[in-house]
DNA sequence: TCTGGGGTCCTAGGACCC
DNA sequence: TCTGGGGTCCTAGGACCC
């Protein structure tokens, strides 16, 4: 049992290897879709395949990069980077507007195939999951074979291509299937945590952001090794709470439960959000206003179609020039309903919007949550019970028929102006009273 | 460069209660 | 009358992740 290589599927260079081997340790994958987004639009435009592709928008569009292709990344073009910039980087590139269905819809058939490899799978993001491994030798064999079959399971039943890191540890995991992209295997063998870890700038860890990493930086930490050398007390008192979280890391530790199945409900949501950035700055309060009832609705739907009532309203105002304020407020009845969502958001906006100021992004987020609210104040229970019938219908309507085929008119309680959307496509919408 | 959208978690101050 | 301390809730802001 020693001499495990790790190999790149593309290139059969070999990454890692050691010779140590202790099944006693839990084992874990990091699953990690290679440039999702790029690789799901190749999918239904092959035509994209080998060229320098920026999924997120158009060229001149307000926005950033949401994924790049390797080739576009040549040029120094990244996520979370301007279009503009990228646009200017690279002016060959393609720009293709993301496409969150067939990600949904991609991901589902990921998970489907993680699935088959473990019964603890746990999708952290649209394109990554979790995977306790631990017990399934007899099944998938040793760790290193299970991720070559993984590997190619996954590619012909989903034509996308994964990077795997494997570990004794999530942190440890995670920080592999990074350095194995793309297409790579990288396993570090029991007992090799700190060795492996030691050398890698603080940035790799998880959780270490630029802020983070500069005040690391100013304390002449700038490897894991060098974190994992200052003593627990020294972070805390620079770092407070995260010192300490951090100087496990360092040691290749995770903090908490293994996988959300082990502790219950990890994964309920906490908050549900909208937020909206226009193409161009306004302070028209009745473009304002309709956009708010817009975000409005989309919290409150996802609301209902979870089966939440949020206490908390929280409105996201963002001026020109980029200095962003939030205001929230608690109602004493947890709520899923549109009109009363939409009439607290309006409140807070009209409450704490520097009156003529060109507001660049609006949002609206709905949290601190409960299965039941109880027959409110704000309607009474029989005016509420109406209210959530024919919202649940105009939900049902918008599944079937996309989200423009349903609009509440004006007139009806809570008395919304009739809608000036901001968004051509969407407005052909039928006007259309709930019944009763 | 001119900065999206959807989240999570943490900190910190103030109100309020005991 | 002045003064504690702990606990909890609420709100605002910020770091970070994909």
């Amino acid at each position: 049992m020693s001499g495990y290589m790790s190999v790149c599927d593309s290139c059969m260079r070999s990454r890692y290897w050691c010779s140590a081997m202790n099944y006693s340790l839990r084992t874990v994958f990091h699953v990690d879709m290679d440039a999702f987004f790029v690789s799901v639009e190749e999918l239904f435009d092959p035509s994209l395949k080998g060229k320098p592709v920026v999924v997120g928008g158009q060229r001149h569009e307000r926005g950033v990069v949401s994924a790049a292709s390797y080739e576009a990344r040549k040029f120094g073009v990244h996520s979370a980077m301007p279009l503009r910039t990228a646009a200017k980087l690279c002016p060959q590139a393609v720009f293709v507007d993301g496409h969150p269905d067939r990600y949904r819809t991609c991901s589902e058939q990921v998970y489907s195939v993680l699935s088959s490899f473990s019964p603890q799978v746990e999708m952290v993001s649209i394109d990554e999951a979790y995977l306790d491994m631990s017990g399934t030798e007899r099944l998938h064999g040793p760790p290193l074979l299970a991720a070559q079959k993984l590997h190619h399971k996954m590619k012909s039943e989903t034509q996308l291509n994964c990077s795997i890191g494997i570990g004794t540890s999530r942190l440890v995991a995670k920080v592999c299937s990074g350095k194995a992209k793309p297409h790579g295997l990288l396993y570090v063998v029991p007992g090799q945590e700190t060795k492996f870890l030691a050398p890698l700038d603080v940035r790799d860890i998880p959780g270490v952001g630029k802020v983070t990493e500069q005040k690391l930086n100013s304390l002449g930490i700038r490897t894991v090794g060098d974190m994992a050398g200052k003593d627990e007390h020294f972070l805390d008192e620079h770092l407070g709470k995260w010192g300490l979280a951090l100087a496990g890391k360092a040691r290749g530790e995770d903090a908490g439960a293994w996988f959300a199945g082990e502790i219950g409900d990890l994964d309920a949501a906490k908050s549900i959000s909208h937020e909206h950035t226009y193409n161009e700055d306004t302070a028209d309060v009745t473009q304002i206003e309709a956009t708010l009832m817009r975000l409005s609705e989309m919290v409150a739907r996802r609301l209902r179609e979870q089966k939440f009532h949020a206490r908390t309203l929280q409105l996201k105002l963002r001026y020109r020039d980029f200095t962003t304020i939030t205001r929230a407020h608690s109602v004493e009845t947890p709520t899923q309903l549109d009109n009363e969502i939409f009439s607290e958001i309006r409140r807070l906006f009209h409450a704490n919007w520097r009156k003529g100021a060109e507001i660049r992004l609006l949002g609206v987020q709905a949290s601190s949550f409960s299965g039941e609210s109880a027959q409110g104040d704000l309607l009474s229970g029989q005016e509420r019970g109406k209210w959530q019938q024919a919202l649940t219908a105009m939900d049902r309507v918008r599944e079937r028929f996309g989200e423009s085929s349903v609009r509440i008119g004006t007139g009806m309680k809570g008395g919304f102006r009739e809608r000036t959307h901001e968004n051509p496509a969407a407005l052909p919408g039928k006007s259309k009273p709930p019944n009763q």
